[in-house]
DNA sequence: AATAGATACATGCACATGCATCTATTATTT
DNA sequence: AAATAATAGATGCATGTGCATGTATCTATT
């Protein structure tokens, strides 16, 4: 007879579903309710203004949580909507260079006063000081290291924690 | 000069769409693969097995994370499929009463052997003991304890952990 | 008992997502 | 150098999701 999963685990299996759905639900409604767009475009945003001298898409596509054809499409949005360039890049004729645009920081800004608020009462408000960080490890076990695709995901975590965007607060 | 979110909580939600995304993107493949529905099939399923003098549409809404539309259009695909029966509720008119049908609890039963063995290796098996109460009771503080919608879930999370599926392992 | 409001569920529509596939370009092999 | 494979990115299609709204029924108010 085969092993089962005990309750713990199943417990966090539930549990990381129903937490992830009411956080980014509350996200979503409120960005919408600020008549902004929605926490992806966020986090292109920002992405894009840490790299000063542009990114290239596929860099990003590495850093986000979008899949290529869904960046794809979204960067199309944003660049109709003025917030991002994608010019051809230098060294390789199939390339994209993206850019962030004044009014992109602009709007990221504007995103900011939302979005940052909501990581406020959202989850820094809500988890207790003495679960913190068995928060932080029991997540972190839960993503493979040797991962490409989220080495880079993890490293912008760190790095957001510590440089948090200039002039937005 | 506002507050802004200190480096644990960037982390933490961060590391929550990271995980979240890669864990249940590994639910959907292997289900798939293993030409079997979504795991939002197995939790309707599995709910309206425990059910078993049949269970209220309304209720499995409030048990569930599907919104209301979302739910009645799954119902619909899954009765067609013949998993699930439909039928008007015994004192309320606009209500439907549903059951589980042999054919959906032996679609469940082959799904656990996918689901389970899931829950196992991407969760039980990543997670140090001694990180396992630190991210159940961070999880949960992030859901809030008086939310109507979710307390169901919660009351169901335990449930799921204390009784899992007879004859399915 | 008549009306107003709330509830249960369904449907239409806009948009996001996953997946397969296509084109263009670059890198590798022989 | 030619052929093959690998990579960057775009696009088509099927499906899932959120949101607004519609219809039927039930409940509460007067």
């Amino acid at each position: 007879m085969d092993r089962k999963p005990n309750n713990q685990t199943t417990a966090i299996w539930v549990l990381l579903n129903i937490a992830h759905k009411r956080v980014t639900q509350t996200f979503e409604a409120e960005l919408k309710r600020a008549r902004l767009p929605s926490a992806a475009w966020y986090d292109i945003l920002w992405a894009l203004e840490r790299a000063e001298e542009g990114m290239r898409q596929n860099e990003l596509e590495r850093q986000s949580l979008f899949d290529q054809p869904n960046l794809s499409r979204t960067l199309k949005r944003m660049v109709d909507e003025g917030l991002v360039t994608q010019c051809p890049a230098p060294n390789d004729r199939r390339g994209r260079e993206l850019r962030i645009t004044e009014e992109g920081k602009a709007l990221r800004s504007q995103m900011w006063k939302v979005y940052g608020g909501l990581m406020l009462s959202e989850i820094e408000d809500k988890i207790p000081a003495e679960h913190l960080s068995g928060l932080i490890d029991g997540l972190a076990s839960l993503v493979p290291e040797k991962d490409e695709k989220l080495e880079g995901k993890l490293k912008t975590a760190r790095e957001t924690a510590i440089n948090p965007p200039k002039g937005s607060y």
